[in-house]
DNA sequence: CACTTGGTTAAGCATATGCTTAAGTATCGT
DNA sequence: ACGATACTTAAGCATATGCTTAACCAAGTG
C-alpha cells in the first residue's frame, strides 16, 4: 500500500486476473465489443465492465463507443511497456555474468 | 475471484507490487538475504518477508537459508513464462497481420 | 411507438491484500 | 553464557478487489 500509484503497477495488476488476460487475449486476435468480450465469460456484464475499466486504467486497452457498441483494442506500446520492465531486469542479469566473466578471465591472466 | 489460481496470476500478481519489483530488480543483479532486500524499503522486516512469500509463491524467487540467513535468487525460467505471455499475444497480433496482408494482396491481385 | 440490444450506474457484500506491533526462535560473536 | 543478529510467527486492522443484483438509459428494429 504505498503512497504512488506507477503505470506499471497498473499494467502487471491488470494482467495477474485470469478473466482479464482471456480479454486480453482475444484482443490480441482484434477488436471486440463489450459484449463479445464477455461472451467466454461466465460472469454478470457489470463485473466485465469492471474488468475493463481496469483494463483501461491500467493503459493496456482503449475503446470508444459509437451509437451504442464500445469497440475495444490493445495498445500495443503499452503492452510493450510491461515486456520492457521483465527484459530490462535479465539485462541486468547478463550485465552482471559479463563481469563475473571478466573478472574469472582475469583471474586467468594474471 | 475464480476457483483456479494459475502460476500465470501469482506472477503478474507478484510483479504488480513496487516494492516486490524493487525487491526483482535488487535480486536481478545478484542474489541477496532477506535484509538486503529490506534495505531500500520504508516498512517493517516482516511486512518484507511477506512480500518475499508472494514472490516466492509466484515461482519468480527462490531460497535457502544457510544458519540464520536466508539468500533469495531468482528463477529466471519463471520469469520467461511471464513475458512469453506477453510475446505470445504479439505472436497473435503478427498472424492477423499476415493474414490481413495476404487478403489485400489477393485483392489486389483478382 | 414499443421492444430488444448493448451498455452503464449504484449499492452492497465477502474475501484478499498490505501493512502494523508484539513476541518468539535460532545462530553467531565475544 | 550473554547479547546481538537475522529472521519468524501470530494477531489485528484498514483498504482494495471481484463479484452480485436492481435499476437505468440510449440506440437500433419491426
Amino acid at each position: 500500500m504505498l503512497n504512488q500509484v506507477t503505470p506499471l503497477d497498473l499494467m502487471f495488476q491488470a494482467l495477474a486476473d485470469p478473466s482479464r488476460r482471456i480479454m486480453v487475449e482475444r484482443l490480441s486476435r482484434g477488436p471486440a465489443s463489450v459484449s463479445e468480450l464477455a461472451k467466454p465469460l461466465t460472469m454478470s456484464l457489470p463485473a466485465v465492465v469492471q474488468h475493463l475499466q481496469v483494463l483501461e486504467a491500467s493503459g493496456l486497452v482503449r475503446s470508444e463507443k459509437v451509437g451504442r457498441v464500445r469497440t475495444c483494442h490493445i495498445d500495443w506500446a503499452a503492452l510493450q511497456t510491461a515486456e520492457d520492465w521483465i527484459l530490462d531486469r535479465r539485462k541486468n542479469w547478463e550485465r552482471r555474468l559479463d563481469r563475473l566473466g571478466d573478472f574469472l578471465a582475469e583471474q586467468e591472466k594474471g
